[in-house]
DNA sequence: GCCAACGTTGGC
DNA sequence: GCCAACGTTGGC
């Protein structure tokens, strides 16, 4: 064994309507920079914990049917978030500075669109997946840890052709 | 569109 | 350091 650490894996939240897996997918290398994210737990888990090679679910909220819709990686670590920095970003906050920012993103690139795009629906109820963050009540993180138990059952379900 | 849950701000 | 007020998220 290398002592390489162990792939983790991640949930993030798009608006469809902002950015949606098929932005992604539609993007020069099927990657784009995470830009916007602006809670503090949020970018701890960008910065602390994504790792080149980890996979994330890509899900997509505030639409109908909210679900999980796509897979992708992480292709760059944490690095500054230069939309913080520019006055004419709506994500812009005065409070982070370039030689010392506040806030973090990711590149991620695509991977595959679930065959099943899983909603919330589909999610609750099924044994375990009782812990998985993005179903407890009120849970709002935008990036968010996935256990490797949780990933296989979503793959398992998200990839079953019917 | 409603509203519960949550994170942040700021007065004290 | 407390906590009320506020703004935002996001399911429904």
């Amino acid at each position: 064994m290398s002592a390489a650490a162990a792939r983790r894996y991640w949930l993030v939240k798009s608006e469809p309507d902002v950015f949606s897996f098929a932005d992604l997918c539609a993007s020069e290398d099927q990657t784009t920079y995470w830009d916007g994210v602006r809670n503090y737990q949020a970018r701890n888990f960008m910065r602390d914990g994504m790792k080149r090679g980890d996979l994330v679910l890509f899900y997509h909220s505030s639409t109908e049917p909210a679900a999980i819709v796509g897979i992708a990686k992480v292709v760059r670590e944490a690095y500054a978030d230069h939309t913080a920095l520019d006055p004419r970003d709506p994500h812009y906050d005065p409070k982070s500075k370039a030689d010392a920012p506040t806030w973090m993103m990711v590149d991620v690139r695509a991977v595959e669109a679930l065959v099943n795009p899983l909603t919330l629906a589909d999610l609750r109820g099924v044994k375990g997946l009782e812990s998985m963050v993005l179903l407890q009540r009120g849970s709002r993180l935008s990036v968010q840890p996935v256990t490797a138990k949780e990933w296989a059952i979503v793959y398992r379900m998200g990839m079953k052709t019917r």
